[in-house]
DNA sequence: ATTGTTATGATAATCATTATCATTTGACAG
DNA sequence: CTGTCAAATGATAATGATTATCATAACAAT
């Protein structure tokens, strides 16, 4: 945790950021709930619990400041707002969201299922890819009877 | 064209809906463009050259009755707005799509590369895939020099 | 201490989408 | 034909997420 954030530090001092201390508690809540995808406005409240003063504003600025920096995705599931994912560290590649119809889970994998496809677009369509989303909608283990 | 708008008004009526002069007028704006992506603001105002009457609202209520009928998909690529995608007549999955960072353009793929990784999910993860959405960031033959 | 830059918090503004509601349309019964 | 009723429409208000504004605070570098 304390690494990982040194870490983010460093990354935000390479491009002449601060960590400041509504920025580190931002990003302490970010880590805590690595596995779910939280709104801006979901990672607003859980930061008042430890930064009360904290403004709603400045956590849209941190989260765009992250998503800039490649720390966080921001990712949309279609219902109303932005979600933000904390990337696996050092991965180069975005990990895919299975998203359930049925009970709303939204499951993660991280394993890079899309090399060969990759391959065949980067060749067939000659676009060179950065970067991919992948979401499956469907019914997850739990809901499947 | 008239054949497939044919087949729209019977889906419809399938489903106790009509096929009302602005849902027509709707329709053939989306055929006339298959190849875009338009918001509901774009598709309100090429429908309005046809239909001046039409309101913003009714423009919002009939997408959003194409989607629930599956005959548009609506998505999201990271603008503000949600977008609309008329389906391949008969296509059981929805195309991908290659955004260029460079361009902005925004191009599609119609064939199914997925059909392996799909099967892997399903036995993997053991989840029942329904849909999906697959989109690549990057720089396409276009930008490349 | 002075200056200048960056960040913050409160709040107003924006903009896409949805809800409301009075009116219109069109199918259908008598 | 009229009258009736549900569905659809258009104008507009309301909502809700995100962004812009601006005065103030933090803080590093003279
Ligand atoms: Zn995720
Ligand atoms: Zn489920
Ligand atoms: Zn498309
Ligand atoms: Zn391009």
């Amino acid at each position: 945790m304390e690494q990982r954030i040194d870490r983010i530090k460093k990354q935000l001092h390479s491009q002449s950021y601060k960590l400041t201390p509504q920025r580190e508690a931002t990003v302490r809540v970010l880590l805590e709930h690595e596995d779910d995808h939280l709104s801006a406005e979901e990672v607003y409240m859980l930061v008042k619990e430890k930064y009360p003063e904290i403004g709603l504003a400045t956590v849209y600025r941190t989260l765009e400041l992250l998503t800039e920096l490649k720390v966080v995705d921001k990712i949309n599931f279609g219902d109303g707002v932005s979600r933000y994912d904390l990337r696996q560290e050092g991965a180069d590649h975005f990990h895919h969201h299975l998203v359930c119809l049925e009970c709303g889970a939204v499951d993660e994998i991280q394993e890079d299922l899309l090399g060969d496809v990759e391959k065949v677009v980067e060749k067939r369509w000659n676009f060179e890819i950065k970067d991919h989303r992948l979401t499956f909608h469907g019914i997850c283990y739990r809901c499947r009877t």
